[in-house]
DNA sequence: TGCAATTGATTGCAAATGCAACTACAATTG
DNA sequence: CAATTGTAGTTGCATTTGCAATCAATTGCA
């Protein structure tokens, strides 16, 4: 009976643990190597990059929080954090007098390009370098399902 | 310059992102549903499952915490709140003085058992349902690999 | 043996998170 | 167009986390 935990109930053992654990060890993996070039976290550098790909790098701050799988008042406190640092600031939307864009400042630009050497070398060398490019258009296909499926249902 | 950021230094996209958001997703929807069943939280069931599967329900507490990746200092507190509601005792290593171990309750065994249909149906509802037999394999071991090499690393 | 260095676990304190109010504005509808 | 209902963002508060310091016990070694 306790083999049941392991088992998906379809009954092929699930990649479940394995997902959760192989997560937790390469972020805590990129994270350290962040941290130790003196560098901000992960969360950071992904309000960044979404500011910097946004058309005229602002973006609503529901939108933003959205795309990074904050809740509200998390991205509420993250930005408080970034605005303190000089890499964005707060604008009032114009059409709507509720709403704020986050806006990336020139400094923002240039902290995600100073990320990015580090960011980009941890996942290439943890993360990339061990997927054929095979395994990763499987990966990829997958987790795209699963996530999709995962977001109809919330 | 700035596509630099969406590809692997291979220069095929990364899956980098869409692993950490189909993680940060997935794993909200689980917790959603055991929180929705008045059940504590998957961490919870981390512990209690490694303690069960311990041959004599009973687990040094550095151990556990390198099973389920928390930190030792993170691991005392989640037993504390484990052992409150009695779920785990701790008890004295008898051939080392400062060592202790975290030993499963029958209360414990009892809430791990009430959790995992629900944990359960969660993952294969919202995750092994989306991937055929020959992904999952694929995922499986890209994963493993990447994980044991994450962890020679550090 | 005796003393420094190491290890297992906990604790204090600062930072980050989640959740439930709360404020200000916008949209709906009667 | 007034009154209700909904939405964007922030804030208070309790909980959780991370890190460095601490305490006790063990190990290494001169």
């Amino acid at each position: 009976m306790s083999l049941s935990a392991n088992k998906a109930k379809g009954d092929r053992p699930s990649v479940w643990p394995v997902f959760l654990t192989a997560h937790a060890v390469l972020v805590q993996a990129v994270e350290a190597r962040l941290a130790q070039a003196n560098l901000p976290p992960l969360a950071w550098y992904d309000v960044l990059w979404a500011l910097e790909r946004a058309g005229d790098r602002r973006m609503r701050i529901a939108e933003l929080a959205d795309h990074t799988v904050l809740s509200r008042s998390n991205m509420t406190r993250l930005l408080d954090r970034l605005e303190v640092a000089g890499l964005i600031e707060r604008a009032q939307a114009s059409d709507d007098g509720r709403g704020a864009f986050a806006v990336l400042t020139s400094a923002g630009v240039k902290e995600r390009a100073r990320m990015w050497p580090i960011y980009g070398d941890a996942i290439a060398a943890l993360f990339d370098a061990h997927l054929t490019d095979a395994e990763a258009r499987v990966l990829d296909a997958a987790l795209r399902r699963a996530l999709t499926a995962a977001r109809t249902f919330s």
